[in-house]
DNA sequence: CTTCTTGTTACTGA
DNA sequence: ATCAGTAACAAGAA
């Protein structure tokens, strides 16, 4: 499930590697994921290249050097970017049961040529990510729905303590409202109310002064060592320098069900939550 | 066979 | 307006 650290990393390796490359072939096989008509689609892309990859929130939007427009990538939740320049395979994407050193797979939607033959494919195995080019008209509508940035420096905690102001829902669903706040998913939602020691159930207006400076400093933090660690879901995943994404290894309770609370000993539960498989501690989360 | 998995949107009803 | 709950999307694991 790629959340913000996974996007970033992938972000970061595709910004090290594809930029300016002429794109000299799009092949499509799944032609739902392209949320463009596939003609406007191709011609836009074809012989262009892409001068920038951003960020926000979990959405990738690569700024294309030629006419105004941006291609946008949604990953959801098992979707993948990898680029592979002859035996090197740069950026990865999640689940190492749909990766396969050979590609185009089963799982591959669409694939990008460059002129130096290196490509860029796309799998995903539920098929719920999408691509679509926008200009900059529809760029900017979208970017509107996105909440603060946990890693930029307009998440203070100033910023955050407004965000709160007046809000009602439990802290969970809060953290995962893209809406309100960009980037965090069940992965991270968890290990952040853990980490503050504050149970998932709880009401937004029920929480103490300290304990929302708790949560905004969890959040930077978190997310912060999980880039530093390139993320989560990439344990298979060896990229170019034979470096592995291995945040896996830090998880404090997701998938941790049963298993005993690190810091206290009690039992980890697992709760149905906001609509989603949650865990914590119910002896050190209050 | 059933249930669970999760990001996002859409929809219902309170 | 705000919030909770659920279905939908799809494929695979258990």
């Amino acid at each position: 499930m790629p959340e913000l650290p996974e996007v970033e990393t992938i972000k970061n390796d595709l910004n090290s590697k594809i930029l300016n490359l002429k794109i000299s072939q799009v092949t499509v096989s799944l032609p739902k994921i392209v949320k463009n008509d596939l003609t406007f689609f191709q011609n836009i892309l074809n012989n262009n290249s892409f001068s920038n990859i951003n960020r926000r929130g979990k959405l990738i939007i690569c700024s294309l050097k030629n006419g105004n427009y941006f291609l946008l990538v949604h990953l959801k939740m098992t979707g993948q970017l990898i680029y592979q320049k002859g035996e090197e395979i740069i950026a990865g994407g999640h689940n190492e049961d749909q990766f396969s050193l050979s590609f185009p797979n089963k799982h591959t939607h669409l694939f990008f040529t460059f002129s130096d033959q290196s490509r860029l494919f796309f799998n995903d195995l539920r098929q719920f990510g999408y691509l679509t080019i926008v200009d900059q008209d529809q760029l900017n509508n979208k970017l509107k729905l996105y909440g603060l940035e946990p890693l930029s420096s307009d998440f203070t905690l100033k910023n955050f303590r407004s965000l709160l102001h007046n809000r009602k829902k439990n802290v969970k669903a809060f953290l995962l409202d893209q809406n309100l706040i960009a980037g965090i998913g069940n992965i991270y939602a968890d290990e952040v109310l853990f980490a503050s020691e504050i149970l998932p159930t709880r009401s937004i207006d029920t929480l103490q002064t300290d304990e929302i400076r708790e949560l905004h400093k969890n959040i930077k933090a978190i997310l912060k060592r999980a880039v530093k660690y390139r993320g989560t879901t990439f344990n298979n995943f060896v990229d170019a320098n034979g470096q592995k994404g291995s945040f896996l290894e830090k998880l404090r309770v997701y998938k941790k069900e049963k298993e005993p609370c690190s810091k206290c000993g009690g039992e980890i539960i697992k709760k149905r939550i906001a609509g989603r498989g949650t865990r914590f501690c119910s002896e050190c989360q209050r």
